[in-house]
DNA sequence: GGAGTTATTGTGAGCGCTAACAAGACGCTG
DNA sequence: CAGCGTCTTGTTAGCGCTCACAATAACTCC
């Protein structure tokens, strides 16, 4: 029932052997050029070249695949209900894998940790991909068998020393976040955590405690959150039932809107009351009531930079050293900090 | 250099012949029990898949697609600031997909109408994929050119007929919430429409006037936006300096963010002034103060249908007719809509 | 029971490409 | 100018699979 799909009179695509006819050479030549294009003669690498364009050859990767036994498949795992994944960071991988000649087959990552943990095995196993790009935190059972046959790359692991610049784990902007706040004349805070599977949530929740202390700040506790608007919501009502905070941090935008409804919800204002922080820079964010402070991260990069690294390792290659060189992240001030709650003020 | 990624110790994958070899068969018997599984003698089929599975085979993609001239690999084309693009429709579609045996590729279509018309034509002479699934507007110019060598499907665009039901574009929903506003004692409504090159925003829009026209209500005006919450912004601003709005319908929810926040600037009050509905239902948009009413809709499932639709037209199948089956839209309704202003209510 | 049918299996070729090797063209030395 | 290395190009084979066809086995019928 395939075949009308192909017979779909689709002219037949010129092969190598069309262009060397044209080109008068060899369809060795033609090969050649396409690898590479070196040690030819100027001359045939001009015929080729006129040949190729003329037919508008286009090559076809399956019989090349097939022959040099290379792949040019690489694998995107997305979180399932991925509400709050950029889209743009699959695009940035997506382009960036293009630009070296791979496709990109996405696979939603579903179901519990151990089906997961499957899908992941069988994927692994799979012969035909050349490597796995995972925005999804890798599943313990998997880390643990060590008979990784498929490069792989967890975005936000691979550089998994706290804080690795430029990465998609990349906590240090937590640091001008609290000592932004502590300028506003904030010393109690509290932290919503992301997932600690996720090695985003693990630093920016590490770096807030390392930041409290190396300020000599109070952290009045922490809540884990699972990214969603909920769990904020959640941790907002805890904050609103302990005494004294003035400054919450959410490890992303959609906790912290839960956090500040929650607290409007039990009459305590923001930024009057309670300074609110939140990460990634959604759009909508500024446009919230009240608009959201943030960090702006550039997640197309940070997709792209994740797929160069899955390509460097695919090739044996060291991984691109462009990591520190972009500033990807930035502090966005809005509405939703202010200074702390005036009683701590001295009027002038 | 790429050597190593092959070399890389993953052992020789088994052949049918390897299989066939073990089950004492020819190599096309493999082939024909891997096709179907038909005309083969219980005995025989028995000891293929016996072998099948001893050797754990997989079969090589790009040996069957060079040989079968079929293709197995679907091009996903997602907007390229896809700020506003749900992730899981594109999970629904790829689920879809891989159901299905293909492989999907994600491509973001950048640029301006004029490139991603060119960037497209590339796609659609290109020789090596079977279909391609758009979730961004054909631009006109490719529309033109009916030399359409590989199945395209434009989500929503398919069954264009107005409010195709069901389908992306299905805009029946904009009728509920226009006599639900009635209902509430509205009359006088403003329109923010989504860029006329979608399709969904073109059904809504139409659907917003007929329905407007069939209540016997009135549309103040109608704002042309670009799905993001800027334009929404924008258009807050004109509704809040027209006299006599009490209801706006926002094409998506990010739009109705923008609105809200524009009314609240200018002073007035959502809903106790002015109702709002947006579409999509963003999680945050619970949490939104005040929070939104919108339309929900399953993304995932509707990316999952136009996926079907594109591998049923690859086939030169049918389409599915699954699609008037499931309610895919539901309407939410939370604080931003309220009775219409007091001044048009008669005191008890 | 032999001819004619029909189910079931086997054989050879080739999809388009690249790897490996072979061969020709060219330039240099002695 | 024979002899040798180097640069450039050509020839052959085969990746794993499916197609088209050939061959056999298993039935049917008179």
């Amino acid at each position: 029932m395939v075949q009308e799909a192909v017979a779909r009179g689709r002219a037949k695509a010129p092969t190598i052997y069309d262009v060397a006819a044209l080109a008068g050479v060899s369809h060795q030549t033609v090969s050649r050029y396409l690898k590479d294009g070196k040690g030819l003669k100027p001359g045939t690498l001009e015929r080729v070249e006129k040949a190729l364009s003329e037919l508008r050859y286009t090559p076809n990767l399956a019989a090349r695949s097939l022959r040099s036994r290379k792949l040019y498949r690489v694998v995107v795992v997305v979180p399932e209900a991925s509400l709050y994944f950029p889209a743009r960071m699959l695009n940035g991988a997506a382009g960036a894998a293009h630009a070296r000649g791979y496709r990109v087959d996405v696979v939603a990552m579903e179901g519990t940790a151990q089906a997961r943990a499957l899908q992941l095995e069988r994927l692994l196993t799979g012969e035909d991909i050349a490597g796995i790009l995972s925005f999804v935190p890798r599943p313990k059972a998997t880390a643990a068998t060590g008979t990784a046959t498929v490069p792989m790359v967890v975005a936000g692991e691979y550089d998994n020393k706290m804080r690795a610049r430029g990465s998609l784990a990349d906590g240090t902007a937590v640091h001008s976040i609290i000592r932004e706040l502590a300028a506003l004349g904030h010393t109690n805070f509290f932290h919503v955590a992301g997932p600690a599977a996720w090695p985003a949530a693990r630093n920016r929740k590490a770096v807030y405690q390392e930041a409290i202390a190396a300020l000599g700040l109070t952290s009045l506790g922490m809540a884990a959150g699972d990214w969603s608007p909920a769990s904020g919501y959640a941790a907002g009502k805890k904050i609103a039932a302990l005494n004294g905070v003035t400054a919450v941090f959410a490890a992303n935008d959609q906790m912290a809107f839960g956090v500040i409804r929650a607290l409007h919800d039990q009459g305590i204002r923001v930024p009057v009351d309670v300074s609110v922080f939140g990460w990634d820079d959604v759009p909508e964010g500024s446009y919230f009531i009240p608009s959201l402070s943030t960090v702006h991260m550039d997640v197309e990069a940070l997709g792209a930079r994740s797929m160069r690294e899955l390509i460097a390792r695919i090739h044996g290659e060291e991984p691109p050293q462009d990591a520190a060189a972009l500033p990807l992240m930035e502090l966005v001030l809005r509405e939703s900090t202010g200074p702390a709650a005036p009683r701590q003020l001295k009027p002038a």
